[in-house]
DNA sequence: TCAGCTATCGATCAAATGATCGAACAGGAG
DNA sequence: CTCCTGTTCGATCATTTGATCGATAGCTGA
């Protein structure tokens, strides 16, 4: 791997002259030595390891003003609203994954041995995919969300997975699917030791990244399967909007008893009073979801995009 | 100013597309309604504005090294060291202000108040232009070198009127020249109520960015008519190599007591123990002179480049 | 109200960038 | 020793980007 650092070295080398000191590639292939499609190859290799980091510092007006209303309102500790990208097919999920990359490194930055905990989803995905390399094998990753599918196969590229990777760090991995398939697997998996010691490592997290669920027939737990139809039309006619760990809230926020709750095998959103729940979601379909967990009051952070923000704005007219 | 404001916006979305998520300027121009052109201009002002920042995530093995080394050797506590760039006609003067605007830019996130100080040079000028604005009223800026010239006039773009503009903090400026005219002059000053107020505020300060003079027939104190070639020959027979804040040292960092050293106006470096001072200077020629900063224990911080690093490495068997 | 000026805008062109493809080279197997 | 395979490199071309210049619109002042 010599030959590959030696080249990534370079990588860096040329990305600096390019992108912080403005030179054409020509000049960077002279200057390093290289033909100029090399010089090429060189920053493809480094925009692909996630060397160059670019920031847009400028408080985007518009999403300035809905973040600052957002945490206002609903007691947040943060709320970053990236700008929405219409034009792209899976909305602004990119800009999110980078601003939510952006906290989570404000937290792995700290030397101090830390946990953190993680929820699934596409988000929380994105997210860990656009961390950069980070050496901190001190810390601690924990997975809300069992890594187990319906049909017992384990994810190997959980977000929990690919963060110990990217750090160093070690990795708790919750041996459960979100919601068990009756209240006596529930019981029996809440019974293992190994669950047991798992949720008291996730007790001691700092701070936990999470997805927001749908509820509707795009909604993951309906897709996945962990819920039927039968219950999916339950679940609606009992106004639930949202989901937060496989716990159903309804547009109060409010935790919904029925026949699913009983068999979630998420830890209690109760726990996460005294930790730092950070939501990750954006898209205006998105926004009751969001805004029911907001309402709940479940959460101390929120990365959202300008869609869901103006949903959110316009729902609560502020 | 409410229009340019909202072309800023726009300056930043664009950005935020162009940088960001990687989409062409044709794209771009059809999705906010502008010509590609337009874009263009939206992206030259973004660039121009600062609002891009590219930072490459990667410890360049050469400057790391080195970079590790001195800081070790020196017990500094910190040491950034930036790639030389030998086509560019200034040397690296760029990269160098660049990293040293991100150093500053850590001791302004601070909400509490602060105060730093700031010595005079291309060096300290290219940092404060090099950050990006940052609201921070509650910080003081204290120039360290008088801003005024030897004809008396002030300068108005001194490093600290830029840095307060940029903030919004408090300015305080020296009046008086870096090394007075004669010994009575220099007295004259130090007993001025004015001068004695400005520096009990530089007394407070935590942190002094300086730049650091070579002692030949370039140095700034020559070329500035602040010392006769009478005197700098002196310096020379002296063995002066290097100067802080007009202040003359020899190769081991101590202070030369000479003629000159009575009419330096500057504050005395001593009084700077207890306070980070970081020094930002590059380029072979000022090796000797940093060198002589390092051995005399002056500096807690250290922003230089590779070629500076270097001459240092060597000449310390490092 | 109109003339003149300035600032902004879009068409056009040169430069720079990114991508494809074929060639050369190194390493390994027969 | 030779041939094959996989990889890397550099020439070429299409696309994208940056800059210049003329035109138009809006504003100022008479």
């Amino acid at each position: 791997m010599d030959k590959f650092d030696r080249k990534l070295d370079q990588a860096a080398r040329a990305a600096w002259l390019s992108y912080v000191g403005g030179r054409t590639q020509d000049e960077i292939a002279s200057q390093l030595g290289v033909s100029r499609p090399g010089v090429q190859r060189l920053l493809a290799l480094a925009r692909q390891e996630g060397l160059v980091k670019v920031h847009i510092d400028h408080p985007l007006a518009n999403c300035m003003v809905m973040s600052d209303a957002i945490l206002k309102r609903f007691g947040l500790d943060f709320c970053d609203v990236v700008p929405a990208d219409p034009e792209a097919s899976n909305g602004s999920a990119h800009y999110l994954a980078v601003a939510a990359a952006e906290r989570l490194a404000r937290y792995l930055d700290r030397s101090e041995p830390l946990t953190l905990s993680l929820g699934t989803g596409r988000s929380v995905r994105a997210m860990v995919e656009a961390l950069s390399r980070l050496d901190r094998p001190q810390h601690r990753f924990v997975s809300l969300v069992g890594n187990v599918a319906r049909d017992g196969s384990a994810n190997r590229y959980d977000g929990v997975m690919v963060l110990a990777d990217k750090t160093g760090g070690e990795r708790f991995l919750l041996p459960a699917p979100v919601v068990a398939g009756s209240v006596e697997e529930k019981e029996a998996m809440l019974n293992q030791r190994l669950f047991q010691a798992i949720a008291e490592v996730a007790k001691e997290a700092e701070a936990a990244f999470i997805g927001v669920g749908r509820i509707d027939r795009q909604a993951t737990l309906f897709q996945d399967h962990f819920i039927s139809e039968a219950e999916l039309d339950e679940l609606l006619s009992r106004q639930a909007v949202g989901e937060l760990l496989g716990w159903p809230l309804n547009q109060n926020g409010e935790v919904i008893d029925c026949s699913i709750t009983r068999r979630v095998t998420s830890l209690p959103l109760e726990m996460f009073r005294d930790q730092a729940l950070v939501a990750l979601a954006g898209g205006r379909d998105k926004g009751p979801a969001i805004l029911a967990a907001l309402r709940g009051g479940w959460l101390k952070g929120l990365i959202t995009d300008e869609n869901a923000a103006r949903f959110i704005i316009e729902a609560e007219n502020l």
